[in-house]
DNA sequence: CGATTGACGTACG
DNA sequence: TCGTACGCCAATC
């Protein structure tokens, strides 16, 4: 049988194994896979993985600013710094504080 | 099948 | 520092 895109797949994996209390970005993400400039497909991803099984913590998947750029799409909106807020993240303005301490960079955690 | 859109990021002025 | 332009690739219109 033909497999789907692995980038999908990669993505959710990635995702997946975000630890709590860490969030991590599009672009880190891509450049995992290898698709460093294409941080759009990471989040057409996590389109995709909406309401996918097992359960995608898209929340925290951020853009590079720490800004919940993609709240708008979790329902309500609210529950993404609903989530992040009870993994122990202060989000304040939709932007997550002290963004870096809590930035988790796959390649490093990974690469092992 | 062509044009537009999109949960991003970088480059340029 | 801020706003605009472009690339990237898949899905949708």
């Amino acid at each position: 049988m033909p497999k789907k895109s692995d980038f999908f797949q990669d993505v959710y994996a990635v995702v997946r194994l975000i630890p709590k209390g860490r969030v991590t970005t599009y672009g880190a993400i891509g450049i995992y896979l290898g698709a460093a400039k294409s941080a759009r497909m990471v989040g057409w991803a996590m389109n995709n993985a909406h309401g996918l099984q097992p359960t995608i913590p898209a929340h925290r998947v951020v853009n590079r600013n720490g800004l919940l750029t993609g709240k708008a799409h979790f329902k309500p909106p609210s529950l993404m710094q609903h989530l992040l807020e009870k993994d122990g993240i202060t989000v304040e303005n939709n932007t997550i504080v002290n963004f870096k301490e809590h930035f988790w960079e796959p390649l490093e955690e990974l690469k092992l």
